[in-house]
DNA sequence: AAGTGGTCTAGACCACTCG
DNA sequence: GAGTGGTCTAGACCACTTA
């Protein structure tokens, strides 16, 4: 039952705990590849709780600074590069190069770069995909969900979406490797010239579920970006729906000063 | 003391409740401005102990779909996503109306819209914003720094620093109000004719600082812009740096496909 | 098997909000 | 003052990692 203090501090103390041990961090007093002191030598430590220190701790996680484990402890984190996300990346001439845009700017920036295939396949159309698509809720549509790695670790998921009288005429849309300049150059092989792509982004806190599937702290951020792919007829003939570790990307956009 | 059933679970129950409370506002159950059921209404209703609730609703509020205050309780936002930024912003034939983008926005989708100024005057350039503006660091720049409201809350700040060779002949640029179409249309008034506008995003946590500056709650995720406007000469005569609540904005932009 | 983090409990005191 | 969320305790069982 404890002494039970109370919540009537200024500051509370497991952010004041978080702090010290951020600030170690900052200072260079545990170094990359250090562990952090166990919680329970914490606990000693700090002469408080494990529920106290376990908070702490989440805070901690929420710096980004550090990588935790289960049965392990926490691993004070190298610094992580960040990638660049630009604008240019949708030029034709890089879909005719064969270049994916992916693996292309990973390695531009000197990582490894690795892509899972989780699923492809029909699936019925969520709404907002459907709305995007211009087409009916619940239709049917190929799903292309894939895990993006970036150095080993997972940074992003992204599932495209293309209607299904679209896909059912490329094969490569179906297989584990599209070919060449990813599965928009297949799209404009078979007639589908794009005019422009839209991108909305929002940024957000992590799901737990999604945390688990990106090796995230929870409360970690992370940006959703939803991407239309629009042909010069006007059609949206691809959605794709990403969802990305914030701290792994810098986003680029350019604007031009039409009238 | 209690069963303490423990952590073998293999989805945990505060993930399950929390779920459960996300779908009930997703699903229109809870409508907006309703409040959430009570901590300790929950606790009954789950059959669980008050930690449990505790952590299952700091899930519900990372979800970004509820607003938490201390005394009061949780109440369904309004409109969990709110604001569009579009490409579209920054049109000449707006600027030339003398629409502000900001305010514009803001009004159509219905909300009010305030701005403050905060700082207008000399200051020697960060380092950041001096190789941006392609001049030495700590040379000095024209800096605007302004706080933008959205229904009586704090949403936005933003500083803009132009170099003080091309702020020292436009004094509007020092005045409270820039008058109609905003800096932008003052600069080209002047002859700063614009080419495009270049915008790098990131996402990340808030510090305390920033936190208590936008009024979030520590841990909020912000999202921080950075936008340099480029002439037809090439020159960059304008940076604007801001940080936005995440929750507040939707990202959109534009990308031609061009060759 | 020992040590670590992850989940859960039952109860306490506190600060804030509102009538 | 009643009700609400925010902090804290002391202890329990479990799953994961490492040796």
């Amino acid at each position: 039952m404890g002494t039970a203090v109370g919540g009537g501090r200024a500051v509370p103390r497991y952010v004041q705990i978080a702090d010290e041990i951020v600030q170690q961090i900052r200072a260079g007093l545990l170094k990359p590849g250090e562990m952090v002191p166990s919680e329970s030598e914490l606990v000693e430590r700090y002469g408080v709780s494990g529920g106290t220190i376990r908070k702490a701790m989440v805070e901690v996680r929420a710096s980004g600074l550090v990588d935790t484990r289960h049965g392990k402890g926490s691993m004070v984190k190298d610094r992580p590069p960040v990638r660049l996300r630009s604008s240019e990346r949708f030029r034709r001439s890089h879909r005719r190069g064969g270049k994916a845009a992916y693996l292309a700017e990973s390695e531009q920036s000197g990582a490894t770069a690795k892509v899972n295939l989780l699923y492809s396949g029909a699936l019925d159309a969520p709404e907002e995909i459907a709305e995007r698509l211009g087409i009916e809720a619940g239709t049917q549509v190929l799903a292309r969900r894939r895990l993006y790695f970036r150095n080993g670790t997972p940074v992003e998921t992204a599932t495209s979406y293309v209607p299904w009288d679209v896909a059912k005429d490329i094969p490569e849309l179906f297989a584990e490797n599209p070919g060449p300049g990813g599965i928009y150059a297949r799209l404009e092989d078979h007639g589908h010239e794009f005019a422009e792509f839209v991108e909305t982004l929002q940024a957000r806190l992590a799901t737990k579920a999604e945390a688990s599937e990106l090796a995230l702290n929870p409360g970690a951020p992370v940006v959703h970006l939803i991407r239309n792919a629009v042909t010069e007829e006007g059609r949206v003939v691809e959605v794709c729906d990403t969802l990305m570790a914030a701290d792994q990307f810098v986003f680029s956009y350019r604007i031009p000063a039409t009238d």
